[in-house]
DNA sequence: TATAGTGTTATCGG
DNA sequence: ACCGATAACACTAT
C-alpha cells in the first residue's frame, strides 16, 4: 500500500531488473487499469522496444523506452506492486513486498505485464485495480516532488485558498508524494490541526510544516516505508499521542480519515 | 458478516 | 473559472 517510499522502492525494482530487456509481449487487456487505451494499444507501442530509464515524481513513475518510443506511465494506486519474475515464475525482484498468505508464483492479480525475450516478466500486481498504466502520462501536472521541494515552492503550495491544510498536503498538483499517513505525521510533528484553513496558517506554522515534511519524507524513504513514523500510534480507537499520551481524535479532512492529537494540534 | 482503507479522478455544487 | 467535497473503482483485513 504505497506511499512515496514504497513507490521509490518499486522504481528501484524496475531500474535493477526491468531495464534494457527486449519486450516481446505486453498484457494490456485490463482496460480499467490501462485506461484510456484500448486493448493492444500499449502492446503495439512497446513490443520490440526496451525500457531504458525509470523515473519517479511523487507517487508517479514513468519509464523511457528505446528508439524514441513512448513514455510508459506507472502508478501503483493503493494496492499495486511491481514484481519481476523469471520465465518459470520465480520472483527476481519486488517479491518480498507482498501481502501475507500468498503462495509463491501466484500472480492472479497481475493487471499488466511486460514479457521479455528470455521469458521473464515485469508485472503490476494490484488486487484492487486502483493502479494505472498509461502511455505518455501528464507528469507536468504534478507539483514539485516532496523529497526535493524548496522553501519557496512549499510556501507557494500552501499559499492561497480555504482548504483544510490536510487536503492541501494531499493534493498531488500542489506537492507530489504526500499520502494519508505521511500527511498525518507531518501535521502531528508540526503541531498543526488538520482542519486549519491554509490561509490562516502563521509563518511559524509554515516553517514547522516544512521542517516536518522534510523529516517525515527523509526518514520514511531511508527506512523503506512509513512504518516507523511515530504518528502511527495515533491511529485506531486506542490511539494515543506519542508525545503526551493523550487519547487521539479522528475526523475526515480532504476525504481521508485523519488521526491527530487534540492537545498538541489545536485549531 | 460488515466496514474501512498507505490513492486518484470524474462529477457535482458553491 | 476556481475551489472543495464526494462517490466510485475491487478486494482484503479486521
Amino acid at each position: 500500500m504505497p506511499e512515496l517510499p514504497e513507490v521509490e522502492n518499486a522504481r528501484t525494482v524496475i531500474a535493477r531488473a526491468g531495464l534494457h530487456r527486449r519486450i516481446v509481449d505486453v498484457d494490456d487487456h485490463d482496460t480499467w487499469v490501462c485506461r484510456p487505451h484500448p486493448p493492444g494499444q500499449i502492446r503495439a507501442a512497446l513490443v520490440d522496444r526496451e525500457l531504458t530509464v525509470a523515473h519517479r515524481r511523487g507517487k508517479s513513475m514513468w519509464c523511457e523506452t528505446s528508439e524514441d518510443g513512448p513514455v510508459l506511465g506507472i502508478h501503483l494506486g493503493m494496492s499495486g506492486k511491481i514484481v519481476v519474475a523469471d520465465a518459470d515464475g520465480t520472483e527476481v525482484d519486488g517479491g518480498d513486498y507482498w501481502e501475507r498468505g500468498r503462495a509463491a508464483g501466484d500472480y492472479r492479480y497481475a493487471r499488466f505485464a511486460l514479457t521479455f525475450a528470455d521469458g521473464g516478466r515485469l508485472m503490476l500486481v494490484d488486487p484492487r485495480r486502483l493502479g494505472r498504466i498509461r502511455l505518455d502520462p501528464p507528469i507536468e501536472e504534478l507539483g514539485p516532488d516532496a523529497t526535493a521541494i524548496t522553501p519557496e515552492q512549499f510556501r507557494a503550495m500552501l499559499g492561497r485558498g480555504t482548504a483544510p491544510v490536510k487536503a492541501r498536503l494531499l493534493d498531488q498538483h500542489a506537492v507530489a508524494g504526500i499520502g494519508n499517513l505521511l500527511a498525518d505525521d507531518i501535521l502531528w510533528r508540526a503541531k498543526v490541526h488538520p482542519g486549519r484553513p491554509v490561509d490562516e496558517l502563521t509563518t511559524d506554522d509554515v516553517s514547522a510544516l516544512l521542517r516536518a515534511t522534510r523529516y517525515a519524507i527523509r526518514t520514511s524513504v531511508r527506512d523503506g516505508g512509513v512504518h516507523t513514523l511515530g504518528s502511527l500510534k495515533l491511529r485506531g480507537p486506542d490511539g494515543r499521542c506519542p508525545r503526551d499520551g493523550s487519547p487521539s481524535e479522528h475526523g475526515v479532512y480532504g476525504g481521508r480519515t485523519t488521526w491527530f492529537c487534540p492537545v498538541d494540534q489545536r485549531r
